[in-house]
DNA sequence: TGTACATCAGTGAACGCGCGTTCACTGATGTAC
DNA sequence: TGTACATCAGTGAACGCGCGTTCACTGATGTAC
C-alpha cells in the first residue's frame, strides 16, 4: 500500500481545516471545493477521495471545531478539572463573548459563523451542531447547579445570551452598537452564572 | 404613459413581498430570481425593471418586514399606545418568542431566518438589518425605564436573548430540546423586563 | 542492496447544470386628436 | 365617441460564468523478490 496510511489522513485533516476556516468566513455556499482544495494546497479532482460530497465536508468541518477549539476552550476554562461549578461557567462566558472571540473570523464557534445555513442543512450536519451546543449548555449547567430547578433554564438561556449576543454583533455594520450588545450580554450572562 | 403608476408600484410590491417568504424559507443564496418572478406570477425578465440587482432586493425585503409585519406586531404589543411600558416590552417578548413564532416559517423575522446572509452582505442590507434591530431594542428599552442605569444594558440582552433562543431553537433537529430552548429563553426575557 | 511492480493519492480537463444578468421584442394601456 | 399612436411593463431566448461532480491519467511510494 503505496502512501502510507497516515498520509491520508494528515491530508484529510487538512482539507478539513481549510473548509471549517472558510466556511467560517465565507459561509456554506460562498465557498466552492477549488477554494477549499486549493486552501489545503492541492487540486480539485483529488476531493472525492476524501469525502463523498460538499455536505459530508460541512459536518465534518463543524465536528473538528468541537473536537479541537472547542475542546480546548473547555479545557481552558476548567470543565474537565475535579471542581467544575461556576468558575468555569464563568470563563466559558468569558472567552466566548470577549472582542477576541468577535474578531475571530477564522477560529469563532460555527454556530456564530454559519446559523442559518445549518437550519437548512441535512440532519448530520444539524446532528454535529447539537453536539457542540449540548456541551455548551453542559458547560453552564454545571456551573448553576446550586439552584436545581432553575438551573437548566438558566443554562439555556446563558447559551442563548451568548450566541444571539454575538450572531447580533457580528451582524452589524455599526461597531458601537456591536460593542454594546457583546458587553451588555456578558454582563447578563455572567450574573446568571453566580446565581 | 401607460400603465399606470400605480400598476407598477404593486408589481414591485408583489416581487418584495414574494422574495421576503421565499428569502426566509430558503436563505438568501437559496433563493433564485426565476423563483422570486414565478412566485410573483411574472417572468424572469422582468425583474430589472423593478430592481438593480439580486442584492437590492435584499434589502427591500428586509425594509418591508420592518414596516410591514414588524409595525403590526410593535402595535399590537401597543409600543405606540400612550403607556407603552414594561406591558409592552413583556408583549413582545411574548410574540417574538412564542411556537407560532418559530413555526412560522414564511413571515418570521428575518433576524432568525437569515443572519449569517447578512453578516456577509452589502452595507445597504447591513444597513437594513440595523434598523430593524434598532426598533426592537427600542420596544425593550421603553420597558425597562425604571431603573435608567440597567435598562439599555437590559434592553440589548433581552433583543440578545430572543434572537439567540430563536436562532437556536430553529437550528435544531431535535424538537425537546427547540422548544425547551425557547420556552428558557422566553421566561428570562419575560422576568428581564419586568425587573 | 537494488529493481520491477502494484497501488492509489493526487491531477486537471471535461461535463452538465443553474444562476444572475442582458437584450430585442411584444402587446396592454393611457393619451391626443 | 372612436382611432392612431407612443410608452414601457412584461416576455423569453440567450450569454457567460462558476459550480459540484466525474473520469482517464500520472507519478510517488511501499513491497516483493
Amino acid at each position: 500500500m503505496p502512501y502510507s496510511r497516515e498520509h491520508k489522513q494528515q491530508t484529510r485533516a487538512r482539507i478539513i481545516e481549510a473548509a471549517r476556516i472558510l466556511f467560517n468566513r465565507h459561509g456554506f455556499s460562498g465557498v466552492s471545493i477549488d477554494m477549499v482544495m486549493a486552501h489545503a494546497g492541492l487540486t480539485r479532482g483529488g476531493f472525492y477521495n476524501h469525502f463523498k460530497s460538499k455536505e459530508a465536508l460541512h459536518s465534518e468541518a463543524v465536528a473538528s471545531f468541537l473536537m479541537g477549539r472547542g475542546a480546548q476552550w473547555r479545557e481552558e476554562a476548567g470543565v474537565t478539572a475535579s471542581t467544575p461549578g461556576p468558575e468555569a461557567a464563568r470563563n466559558m462566558i468569558k472567552g466566548y463573548l470577549s472582542p477576541e472571540h468577535l474578531e475571530d473570523r477564522d477560529s469563532q464557534c460555527p454556530m456564530i459563523a454559519l446559523p442559518s445555513d445549518v437550519a437548512r442543512a441535512n440532519p448530520d450536519v444539524q446532528a454535529a451542531y447539537q453536539q457542540l451546543l449540548t456541551a455548551m449548555i453542559g458547560t453552564f449547567e454545571a456551573g448553576t447547579e446550586e439552584a436545581p430547578g432553575t438551573s437548566r433554564q438558566n443554562a439555556l438561556s446563558i447559551a442563548a445570551l451568548c450566541v444571539g449576543g454575538m450572531v447580533l454583533a457580528r451582524t452589524l455594520p455599526n461597531t458601537e452598537l456591536s460593542e454594546e450588545l457583546r458587553s451588555a450580554a456578558f454582563e447578563t450572562a455572567t450574573a446568571m452564572a453566580v446565581e
